[in-house]
DNA sequence: GTTGTTTATATGTTTAGACATATTTTGAAT
DNA sequence: ATTCAAAATATGTCTAAACATATAAACAAC
């Protein structure tokens, strides 16, 4: 155990005895440096670690407060597909159901101002039943390859995770009742509880694909864990 | 601009424009250092941060690597239910409806192994409206206070978040159909969707608590947002 | 009182050097 | 060939010292 984790798992100690309560001033670096006979840089290896963890604020000049929480923050990865498929031990299938370019009034959100856009409907099956209806949106004016691009073999999500680099992504979770296409396709009754992922990725501003994912809920769930600090 | 970002700015440069594919391994921290003509402790700062992003990866003595990105990933924050409200504008109400000791038969899941638990369950209204319904399992042995805690006023969801220090979390979301206590504290007809969201948090694997709260579909959702890097 | 300016200060960044340590590679012994 | 030990190397940690900068607090001018 490296000095700084030893450094940060006494203040950590103290915040969760309380005996640093939420709200209260940490000594500056200095100080805590001599308490602990280390280098201030050793200190703040320790205090960046609990800053990433959420325990602790700093501001210049201001010093740095123990937080009072009001959240649990965790992180919330949405894999591809076919790996969160084939990772359970089933088999994966897939199935493209349209492709082509589309005009504007496919765009429900606004998000592309006018762009020329390609239309991809799709659908993932695990063990050949239908687990997630793919409906997207690719910004052809950011992304022009995807309009020569066949998606009859690979899924324009997976294409697009490998291929376009993005800089921001905004994810809704949302239940539903099944309607249209997704009753149809996920072969529900209409007014069964589906799973919806949106999903919007942007390179600096300009948008780049907005895809639709639905889900059986009866079949889907998301699950994160947080790791351990202590 | 600080030298680490602009360095950090043109290694995302590369890495987003394909000069250094998935797979392509980095220079090491000296040569990027001689080619910046900075201090290796910059370049490492700079590479730090993308480590973070999921940009890069590293190892030691095998060196430094582009990830093939696999996933999305974002930060799912679940704030207290008040705050969330409140930060919406909306009048928050709460009403307690049980609270007492209980038996490990209400343990469905099995995680607290026999422990003495408290279960509370409670309704958070938004302007009047049922927003989420709280069924919730305290460890009493591990958090003792909550026994003779009063929960009429303060809801267990805020209590626990500021009261009760983790070190870990485990969520899960899901769609149900509505059925007994959902259906009728969020009012709603049997069968109806509802969003659920199932947090388990635990103290050095000691489990602390086990909550389900769950939400009328057509009222709730969640939205997470990334932050850009470049 | 209110507003603007100065000053003090805690955090943030950078440097340059030393040492630590996982892990791969290489080479030797079996 | 296979196994095991030694060397090489890239990242990881730590130090000590200097300078940068946001901003809270004190002070002055209005």
């Amino acid at each position: 155990m490296h000095p700084y984790e030893e450094i940060r798992a006494e203040i950590l100690r103290r915040i969760n005895s309380r005996d640093w309560p939420a709200g209260f001033a940490v000594p500056h670096e200095e100080k805590l440096a001599e308490e602990f006979s280390v280098a201030r840089g050793t200190v703040r290896r320790a205090l960046a670690s609990l800053v990433d963890a959420g325990l602790i604020e700093r501001k210049r000049r201001a010093g740095t407060r123990v937080v009072g929480r009001k959240s649990h923050s965790s992180t919330l990865t949405i894999p591809i597909v076919r790996h969160e498929i084939e990772a359970g031990g089933r088999r994966y299938g897939y199935k493209l159901l349209q492709s082509g370019p589309c005009g504007a009034d496919r765009d429900l959100q606004g998000v592309f101002k006018g762009a020329p856009l390609q239309h991809v409907l799709c659908l993932h099956l695990s063990d050949g039943t239908p687990y997630q209806l793919e409906d997207r949106l690719v910004n052809l004016s950011a992304v022009p390859e995807a309009g020569a691009q066949d998606f009859s073999e690979i899924s324009p999500n997976e294409w697009l995770v490998r291929r376009a680099p993005y800089s921001s992504i905004r994810t809704t979770l949302r239940a539903e009742p099944a309607t249209g296409a997704d009753a149809r396709y996920l072969k529900l009754r209409k007014g069964e509880g589906i799973f919806v992922i949106e999903r919007q990725t942007r390179l600096k501003t300009v948008p780049l694909t907005f895809v639709r994912m639905s889900h059986p809920a009866s079949r889907y769930q998301i699950i994160t864990e947080t790791d351990d600090l202590s």
